[in-house]
DNA sequence: AACTCTTTAGTCGCG
DNA sequence: CTAAAGAGTT
């Protein structure tokens, strides 16, 4: 039985999924068969009766990851994967919370926020403490409380030798106090509590470990401090971890994803050797040989180089641009001159470092007539009608939850002003009750008030007994929503999206048998729905690096690898930051299956002004024969790699080049400004100097009076 | 309560 | 430049 599954795996992949001496450590380069690998463990262990289905624990960071997940897993084997228990850490802890609400001392409904309710929830909770917000700005309270909880702190744990982190510290007590009352977690929430319900429950930590039998990780690289603590905790010592994962493709850094767990892992498991999976089933030799030589710029790696038998392919192609505007006109042409030749447009992929600079290439397209589509932005449940939907059925769900109170009780308004909702909240907040208590005991005077309780009243009556979906759909249409959109210029794509929410109920009940309101509403915190934008059609896509991680593309143009932008500017000031960039150039690389083309533009419009860039050092650290240049408005730039640090020392001309780019100087007359670039070379050699008031200027060289500062 | 003006910041973003 | 948020105006 197990030959049909185990068939056309190559070597590394057998070993990996039959590996049956504890835990494991697979690193699995990109495009080597990853989640195929992960699949067929698992039916692997299932179908030799290693496991039952409802002992194996599988976590994924994206529901993208654990669906396909769950998709291939039915297809290999006729089990029901419902009740398994595969899905993503959030997913899973919400799950283990929702069992066990009592012990983690959550009430049975709570609700979960997401990011945008939860910079609301922080912006009360600094208001009520009359906290001047330009000096504790919400959004860095925010990302605090959230650093925190990700490396398993709470407040009170957190070592403050400043008065400053001590003020955070405090902030973050009182937010955490507030989302108690109210009955509300934040995703990291979700996971600390999951965390500390089990560390503190020995017979439910138990229970559990002796359940699943098999966990298994996705994308390790990007775990958590707290997430891989979790993991360490639900495995009992006689169990086993299968953890997957790619350290050069590690780029979540900054949302606390730390590398450093492989290393740790390999420790805690005693696991002396790391499976390798290098064989890539996706690009040609010449794409892969780039990415390996990118990336062995770096230190502190686990180590592997990517092969394939597909042959070497084309060269890469290189394209200098004198502008931004110019780079998008080239990347246009390209795709127009592949498309001709039978390449789809969806086959097409540009990405790009930062989002602002979708703009120059999307008017481009656009200007071409050509279909595109960008990812990221809003997605379903984050649009404002389907959050203000959400939370009248929120309120229904959990009257305390004072975010849902906040964000519909005048909407769509109904004469409770600013003032009435301030005296709810001092009323509230006397009485150490929520503000839907407050208003119940105040809104007997105020007609709006009083109107907008009783219509909770009402809805919370009328929809027992019904279906999820009739529960959503009457609230919507009870709600004034839709009226109010009509009355709106563009809102009938907002009414739109309302009926559609209905749909997304009917799906949900339909998907998860559950016809209960709280799943669905943590479905919708959960899964914010995929980003929408005329998916299916056949467009080229427009994306960061960082949303084309895992995806891959016949052709794809990675543009703007300039100086500061790529690797940009902020991260050359963060540890390892550099290291990190270098790695996501490598997963951009590694996301062309036969056509790579790199572009930079001399010239960028940015915030408004144009700005001088030098070719990317990630260009240079490319094998100069593995790279065809094409066009080009400069013959070489032999003069920008010296500015380099990475670039090999050229002491001659080293020293005609005194400042990098974006170096801070100082003017005898213009003051302050920073290097943007240079021109020409030995005697002739201009600097061109950004004053903040001023502009641009040129400089000779040979008699600029610089000074650094 | 809608509208307008001003100010400000501007890397990447899963759940 | 430009989008978003906050403040001030009608």
């Amino acid at each position: 039985m197990s030959h049909d599954l185990l068939a056309g795996l190559n070597p590394e992949q057998l070993r990996a999924v039959t590996w049956d001496k504890g835990s494991a450590l697979v690193l699995a380069g990109a495009g080597s068969g990853k989640t195929r690998v992960l699949t067929t463990r698992i039916a692997w262990l299932i179908q030799t009766g290693q496991v039952s289905p409802m002992g194996v624990l599988a976590v994924t960071f994206t529901n993208k990851a654990a669906r396909e997940m769950l998709t291939r897993l039915s297809a290999m084997l006729p089990i029901n994967t419902r009740g398994m228990w595969i899905g993503t850490f959030h997913g899973l802890c919400n799950r283990l919370l929702r069992a066990h609400h009592r012990d983690a001392g959550l009430p049975q409904l709570f609700q979960i926020l997401d990011a945008q309710d939860q910079l609301s929830a922080v912006k009360r909770v600094l208001k009520a403490l009359n906290v001047d917000t330009e000096k504790y700005e919400p959004r860095k309270l925010q990302s605090f409380i959230n650093m925190n909880k990700e490396a398993g702190l709470r407040a009170d744990k957190i070592e403050a030798y400043d008065p400053y982190t001590r003020r955070l510290a405090e902030y973050f007590a009182e937010y955490d106090a507030q989302c108690n009352r109210e009955g509300v977690v934040d995703f990291a929430e979700l996971l600390l509590r999951s965390y500390e319900l089990l560390s503190r429950n020995a017979m439910l930590r138990e229970h559990y470990q002796e359940r699943f039998r098999h966990i298994l990780v996705d994308e390790f690289q990007d775990t958590s401090r707290l997430q891989y603590d979790w993991l360490k905790l639900l495995r009992a010592p006689s169990n086993a971890i299968f953890g997957v994962g790619d350290d050069d493709q590690s780029i979540y850094a900054f949302r606390g994803a730390n590398v450093a767990n492989m290393a740790h892992f390999q420790q805690d498991m005693g696991i002396e050797e790391v499976i390798k999976l290098t064989q890539n089933y996706r690009s040609f030799g010449t794409i892969l040989d780039a990415a390996n030589a990118v990336i062995s710029h770096n230190s502190n790696r686990l180590g592997k180089d990517l092969w394939t038998t597909a042959g070497r392919g084309e060269l890469i192609r290189h394209y200098e641009a004198p502008s931004d505007l110019d780079e998008a006109r080239f990347v246009v042409e390209e795709i127009q001159g592949l498309h001709r030749e039978g390449m789809a447009y969806a086959d097409t992929a540009v990405l790009y470092r930062s989002n602002a600079q979708s703009r120059v290439i999307e008017h481009a397209l656009f200007s071409a007539g050509m279909p595109y589509r960008v990812y990221g932005g809003l997605r379903f449940f984050e649009r404002a009608e389907i959050k203000h939907a959400l939370a009248y059925l929120r309120l229904i769900a959990n009257h305390d939850d004072d975010n849902a109170f906040l964000r519909v009780v005048n909407f769509p308004t109904r004469g409770v002003g600013a003032r009435t909702v301030e005296a709810i909240d001092a009323a509230a907040r006397a009485g150490g009750v929520s503000l839907w208590a407050a208003a119940c005991a105040q809104g007997a005077g105020k007609k709006g008030l009083a109107g907008f309780v009783q219509l909770i009243e009402a809805l919370r009556i009328e929809t027992q007994g019904m279906s999820l979906a009739e529960q959503v759909e009457h609230v919507v249409a009870r709600s004034g929503l839709i009226e109010h959109y009509k009355s709106e210029r563009d809102g009938e794509d907002r009414i739109e999206n309302l009926s559609e929410l209905t749909n997304a109920a009917t799906a949900f009940a339909g998907e998860s048998e559950s016809q209960d309101l709280a799943d669905f509403l943590a479905h919708a915190a959960l899964e914010a729905g995929e980003h929408e934008a005329q998916a299916g059609q056949d467009a080229v896509q427009l994306m960061t690096v960082h949303a084309a991680k895992g995806l891959e593309f016949m052709a794809v143009f990675i543009t703007g690898l300039e100086e500061a932008l790529f690797p940009h500017e902020n991260s050359l000031t963060e540890v390892d930051g550099l290291e990190e960039e270098r790695r996501l150039m490598y997963v951009a690389i590694t996301r062309a299956r036969q056509r790579l083309y790199l572009t930079h533009a001399a010239q960028r419009m940015l915030h408004g002004q144009p700005r001088y860039g030098l070719p990317s050092r990630f260009l240079q650290e490319l094998p100069a024969e593995l790279v065809q240049t094409i066009g080009g408005w400069r013959k070489t730039s032999a003069l920008a790699a010296e500015t380099m640090e990475s670039a090999p020392p050229a002491p001659s001309r080293a020293a005609a080049l005194p400042y990098r780019v974006g170096a801070r100087v100082q003017h005898p007359r213009y003051g302050e400004g920073v290097v943007a670039g240079y021109q020409g070379q030995g005697a002739e050699a201009e600097v061109r100097v950004s004053f903040p008031k001023i502009g641009d200027k040129w400089f000779i060289l040979e008699y600029a009076r610089l000074t650094p500062c």
